[in-house]
DNA sequence: TGTACATCAGTGAACGCGCGTTCACTGATGTAC
DNA sequence: TGTACATCAGTGAACGCGCGTTCACTGATGTAC
């Protein structure tokens, strides 16, 4: 056993990515709250200072994971709404995905969402919309907080409106996954999809594989 | 000035009620994270060990917060639903009711709908629903737990799944105000009222009043 | 009506804990010559 | 190719802080007789 090899390195490589996929990890297993800079930094097994030199404190950790989460956010629903090229269908799908990418990153997605490390106000996270995308969609929450604030009259069927819908809709199902709400009823990330596709309008049929899953969780 | 009777007395009266109402405007001023016993206590004018002769930790207050805010906010969905005795109208009244209590009381909210502090799968809060939000209304959370683990095809247009999107678009909304991402926005709690109608599908007037409100928030 | 006493709601001092953060340091790396 | 040195990414010990909670206590209240 050559001590040389087998000891890890004093220089980590790539410690301020390790940083945020353990923190990552951390959240999706013990949740937002358990995000601590000393139990990041045990995790990739470096001292509770080494981390300091990357991220100037806890916040900026935090920062980073909120423009993380986001782009891998909008990744996910971009990829979606590539299904279609009909704009309002190509919104369900990116509809579709965030409840599904919700469920299955809760954790990431509430620091993600949270404003206190994004700005909404700002331009969304750099990743190429698709075509049935484009238009109001980058500009969507500034362009309905200036509607909103202008006194102007809603009608409810304002393009704005109807987007909001579409998004509050998705965040509905989402928050619901996310808080636990659904998890403390036995609905699982699994069900995610086929909430989401009745959801958001589809009819969706009944699962092929018997399913005795009522069975595990009470009449 | 005689000491007796501008002393705070010994004994408080009613310290439990009055540590539940600080600790709602204490979270409504400071947000939820600032919620110690101790600034509970504080407060009150008591002592930091006073507030565990009432409760039995900090869990057991987040609890009693918890029920407090069903209570009310249950109350503000009933009262909004007397509105109408057409079911759906009723039914979108408290949702236009939900949104604009969340918003606020946002940190309240917060905890009432935490699952951690209450159980989604018991019955709903000791309040009397009018007739029009009778029915499945009471069961709604576990009879779509029961449809959804069955595996059976959930078409768009079944009564569970509208009531779920009803319920979802209400708490999305719910949510942007709740999380910050509308004040973030220039959107406040005064706009609550019209978001919501126009969201529920009601066409919403001009605001009455010369509007110069979009001043005060950027272009 | 008066007194003894049990009960209970408060006090205030103290504790252990884990956190975020700082600090002087040291090992490793890369670059100038 | 070899050496000196600046730079930087880590270490590990330490700190101050505020928290949740416990404890022995004491002041006030209500009740039995």
């Amino acid at each position: 056993m050559t001590r040389k090899t087998r000891t890890r390195p004093y220089h980590h490589g790539d410690l301020k990515r390790a940083l945020l996929e353990a923190s990552i990890e951390l959240i999706h297993e013990e949740g937002v709250e358990a995000l601590t800079v000393a139990e990041v930094g045990r995790r990739v097994g470096v001292s509770s200072a080494a981390p300091y030199k990357h991220f100037a404190d806890r916040q900026a950790l935090l920062r980073a994971l909120a423009v993380e989460g986001n782009r891998r956010l909008g990744e996910a629903l971009v990829a979606a709404a590539e299904g279609s090229t009909e704009p309002r269908e190509a919104f369900r799908l990116s509809g579709v995905a965030y409840i599904r990418w919700a469920a299955e990153n809760p954790a990431l997605h509430r620091i993600a969402t949270d404003p206190a490390h994004i700005d909404y106000a700002s331009a969304p996270p750099d990743v190429d919309a698709p075509e049935a995308l484009k238009g109001s969609m980058e500009t969507f929450w500034t362009d309905l907080a200036e509607l909103v604030r202008s006194g102007a009259a809603l009608p409810a069927s304002h393009p704005l409106m109807e987007q909001l819908r579409g998004r509050a809709l998705a965040l509905g199902v989402a928050s619901l996954f996310v808080s636990g709400a659904f998890a403390s009823l036995g609905i699982t990330t699994a069900d995610a999809e086929r909430i989401a596709r009745a959801v958001t309008g589809e009819d969706v049929p009944a699962t092929s594989r018997r399913s005795k899953a009522s069975r595990t969780h009470g009449a």
